[in-house]
DNA sequence: TATACGTGGTG
DNA sequence: TCACCAAGTAT
């Protein structure tokens, strides 16, 4: 018997009597709700997904619903679960289905994948739930759990791999139970095939597993490239005039794009603000000559993919809204309240006491 | 096609 | 502390 033929008849077997994984969204069969949740857990740890995909579903139970809600509010209920295009691409994918299928989700692969923030993986996990189609995912778990097996070291992040990989899972997948297998290989990943500390003595591949055989499960799968990481230096100052304080929205090009932050001074190196520092910061960049230093906050640090942000936040309190600055960007903490925010400020707002 | 994009858990 | 990685996608 083929490792392959082997590989299905054990998973679907574990499946059936040992897979014990439960989550909200397990043999949905609504693509809205399919695919909300896979968006949701693109690089998302299903614990950390978990309520956001519940409170999403209460405040936006159709496509169409999702479709309506106002962008901010959206944002809002994404708020501290990142990578916020996710977020855009959800809000835009929405209006799409609505306007362009009459709020009925697409039902073939390439229309599927076709939707924004939507690519291999999430159209296969939606073609395959949804609606039975032969699409193997291929997500991390899919890499793993077939390097191992199949005792593949070739690196799943070169182009030969991702290719390889991909042909693997599409031959391997029982294209007549398509979700279920779909549904079962990630969840072996998860619980037996872990990345770290894998179940390898009670794992019913083992008799067949290379990598198990070989001793190298620790090893596998193979990644070949490793990010480069700089650190930045962010200082956040809340400008703050009477009840009011000043907002901005992030733009394109940069991390956090669509969410908000304070006035933001971003220095080369380690920043050390005594009073002549603020002085020339305040009247070089905005003009302003009157000012009172409230609070100067700890340096705290944020650990992003690709960026170590080192930032502080700093209160000061202002006469007037300098000339510089818009009025329409300052707002009360019942506004602010109800915008997103990176969490290194999001926190800041939650101990924030007036 | 190489790189950027958030946050949190784990050993 | 730190590297790795988690139901990837867009550009």
């Amino acid at each position: 018997m083929t490792t392959s033929k082997k590989f299905r008849t054990a998973l679907l077997q574990w499946n059936k009597l040992d897979n014990k994984r439960q989550m909200p969204w397990k043999g949905e069969k609504d693509p809205y709700k399919i695919w909300l949740s896979e968006i949701i857990l693109q690089q998302t740890r299903v614990e950390q997904g978990w309520a956001y995909y519940e409170r999403f579903i209460e405040r936006f139970p159709t496509v169409q619903q999702l479709a309506a809600a106002r962008d901010e509010q959206a944002f809002k209920l994404w708020e501290g679960l990142g990578y916020y295009n996710r977020c855009k691409n959800l809000l835009f994918t929405a209006r799409y289905i609505t306007e362009n299928y009459n709020g009925r989700f697409p039902d073939s692969y390439p229309d599927i994948v076709a939707l924004k923030g939507v690519g291999p993986y999430t159209a296969a996990a939606i073609a395959s739930f949804a609606f039975n189609l032969p699409y193997a995912v291929l997500d991390g778990n899919v890499f793993r759990v077939l390097s191992r097996v199949f005792g593949i070291d070739i690196p799943i992040d070169s182009t030969q791999g991702k290719t390889l990989f991909a042909e693997l899972a599409q031959e391997t997948l029982d294209d007549t139970r398509a979700g279920e297998f779909n549904q079962a290989i990630m969840d072996f990943g998860a619980t037996v095939c872990k990345p770290l500390a894998p179940l390898c003595t009670v794992c019913p591949m083992r008799h067949f597993c290379e990598a198990y055989r070989h001793g190298n499960v620790n090893v596998l799968p193979v990644k070949q490239k490793v990010l480069q990481k700089k650190t930045r230096w962010f200082s956040w100052f809340v400008l703050r005039v009477n009840d009011k304080m000043f907002i901005r929205k992030r733009g394109s090009g940069d991390i956090w794009e669509n969410l908000h932050e304070f006035y933001l001074v971003e220095t080369p190196a380690q920043p050390h603000w005594n009073k002549q520092e603020l002085d020339t910061l305040l009247k070089n960049q905005l003009a302003v000559n009157n000012y009172e230093l409230e609070n100067a906050g700890p340096v705290t640090s944020q650990q992003l993919t690709h960026q170590t942000i080192k930032a502080q936040v700093l209160t000061l309190r202002l006469p007037e809204i300098p000339e510089s600055l818009r009025e329409k960007e300052w707002l009360p903490y019942r506004k602010v309240s109800q915008l997103a925010f990176p969490k290194l400020l999001s926190q800041w707002l939650a101990g924030w006491k007036l």
